[in-house]
DNA sequence: AGTGAAACGTTCATTGA
DNA sequence: TCAATGAACGTTTCACT
């Protein structure tokens, strides 16, 4: 994002790497016991949470929760073909600035094809999504509108951290 | 998902639902903090909370980082149409399982047209995700996929959380 | 990067509504 | 049954090394 950040990218360690799969998993785990895994000191794994986090990569401490407490079990994939007029410069920008303010919609990719755009949506129920996607459909500088609806998830994981060393 | 947990839903309260989003925004807020905007004592909201986990409400204490950290950057959706013998029972789930143990699918949605099941995927780079995609073909009972590849995200967040009630 | 001490947060047994 | 109290314990934070 900004320039500090991605400066700090290439400075990760396996020890930043290795905190952060840990706070991942539990990020209630104290200090101490990162500490001990990387025989470390506890204040050595503060300083280090402190840099990531004012590095950017670290972006905050959250919860996950039970999708369905929130009672919008209606996923639905929306492509999105813009008019020429949307398709670049100031025009486009107001369609994705529309878009951003629905509370409905999770997701926004730039895509090449079949579509312009590519939307993930979440709504209590179809009827809901109608609504939405007729909204969306409205906004000008949007010419159609493709939903693909979902039937059954079975998977939805924003990312996994595989990826980040083990020590 | 289990029975307890689904009977919890309904018990959840508005003091409940204020954690839960205090939480989301900041999993790091102290008990004796959120107990204050509630005029109710940390220990209260400490039950709370333990009650919210065991009951699955409150899956795990996370953070959220920058996802460029793993250097998987190029996102697409693919869409997969099943041979007819793999539109249910255990073909089905073993397509799903193969599906399931690839690192770069983050999502899984059966859909009804004009596929059968969407895909959510993340890879290094464009070549990896040929590769990947390579492999998902090869699956037996895949019969086809379709690959929409984003060229820019713009949203990515995996719910909202502004219906939780305020206080 | 480590030490140590003070500040702060969590946890839980007990008590009362 | 539910919430508050208060004390014990664990954790974070920070100045100093």
């Amino acid at each position: 994002m900004n320039e500090m950040s991605s400066k700090f990218k290439g400075n990760l360690d396996d020890t930043d790497l290795f905190i952060i799969r840990r706070l991942c998993e539990d990020s209630n785990t104290s200090l101490a016991a990162i500490g001990e895994e990387l025989n470390v000191s506890p204040s050595t794994i503060h300083k280090r949470i402190c840099r990531l986090k004012d590095g950017g990569i670290i972006e905050r401490f959250t919860i996950l929760f039970d999708p369905s407490i929130l009672e919008l079990n209606t996923i639905a994939f929306v492509g999105i073909e813009l008019e020429r007029s949307a398709m670049v410069g100031k025009k486009k920008e107001e369609v994705i600035n529309r878009l951003l303010a629905l509370r409905e919609v999770l997701e926004i990719h730039e895509t090449l094809e079949p579509f312009d755009l590519m939307l993930k949506l979440r709504t209590r129920d179809v009827d809901l999504l109608r609504e939405v996607i007729g909204n969306i459909s409205a906004i000008d500088g949007v010419m159609a509108t493709n939903t693909i609806l979902t039937t059954r998830k079975i998977l939805e994981t924003p990312l996994k951290y595989d990826n980040l060393k083990e020590v």
